[in-house]
DNA sequence: GTTATTTCGGATAAAAATATCCTATTTATA
DNA sequence: TATAAATAGGATATTTTTATCCGAAATAAC
């Protein structure tokens, strides 16, 4: 469904809201373990991130990656999603048509809208908090 | 969504049913033509088709692709993406994990069971009957 | 039978996604 | 100020996906 870059960015970022609502800033070494991911390229996926301001980064001894505690309730994962991957998933056509609206629909146009806007809108509607104290409760994991 | 070879097999499944509807068997030539697809890595994919014997094909002078007539309305959209890129869309991770049901959930899993269902509905329930008759009416489109 | 047409299948190529490595820069602390 | 720790970013490597090429096999028509 989503690249993987996309897997580790979502996950970095429910890691990284987990611990700064604590108000714990965490380091690239530590998220890649805890997530389960690749080192290096998560670095450049944080960095991703980081550029287009949905997480923060410090530099240096102590420093690492973080988001602000008033904007984890207000990061959605629609965001995260389309830093990385862009939009095609929920605004595109299933079948990949350039052209694909109700004038000049693809075959299966009206069998996908019902599922994508359903896609679009629980992206929209789940922020990092809700997953975040999930993942402090025990209820939910980022890995295995 | 899907991988560009699994769109090409949709689209190719869906131009060979409405053609063998009116009994017509197409070429590779002309359905790479009528989906917009390279004809080489088309030919692969509808030789996959064949090899799940979802289409059949014809070889030598006049040859080409084929669906019985019978068979149109029973073959649903799930058994051409699962030959294709298998069932991990709809039955996977959204995140990815290795691991991830009710016991040991990532954490999206409750918002992602939803979208997955309805996706896994949406192409068990599809046939390609339906999808060739919007075709062959002018109502939906394959490529543009 | 010969020929033209067409799918089949193996080998290869090109492009994109995933992953690694190394150096530069920043920053806290000793 | 020197050192260690950490992110930033460029270059490169590997793997997967997408795409092309070519010869073999099959088949209908002549």
């Amino acid at each position: 469904m989503f690249s993987k870059a996309c897997e580790y960015g979502l996950k970095a970022s429910i890691y990284i809201a987990s611990n700064s609502y604590d108000g714990k800033r965490v380091s690239l070494k530590e998220i890649a373990k805890k997530i389960d991911s690749p080192v290096a390229f998560t670095a450049k996926i944080l960095q991703d991130l980081v550029r287009h301001k949905i997480i923060s980064s410090v530099k240096g001894a102590y420093g690492g990656f973080e988001i602000a505690k008033k904007d984890i309730s207000s990061i959605k994962l629609s965001q995260i999603v389309n830093a990385i991957d862009g939009d095609s998933i929920y605004n595109g056509c299933g079948l990949g048509l350039h052209v694909c609206d109700e004038n000049h629909p693809c075959p299966v146009h009206d069998q996908f809208k019902t599922i994508r806007n359903q896609l679009k809108d629980m992206l929209e509607n789940t922020n990092l908090e809700q997953l975040a104290l999930d993942i402090k409760s025990g209820v939910s994991f980022l890995k295995l």
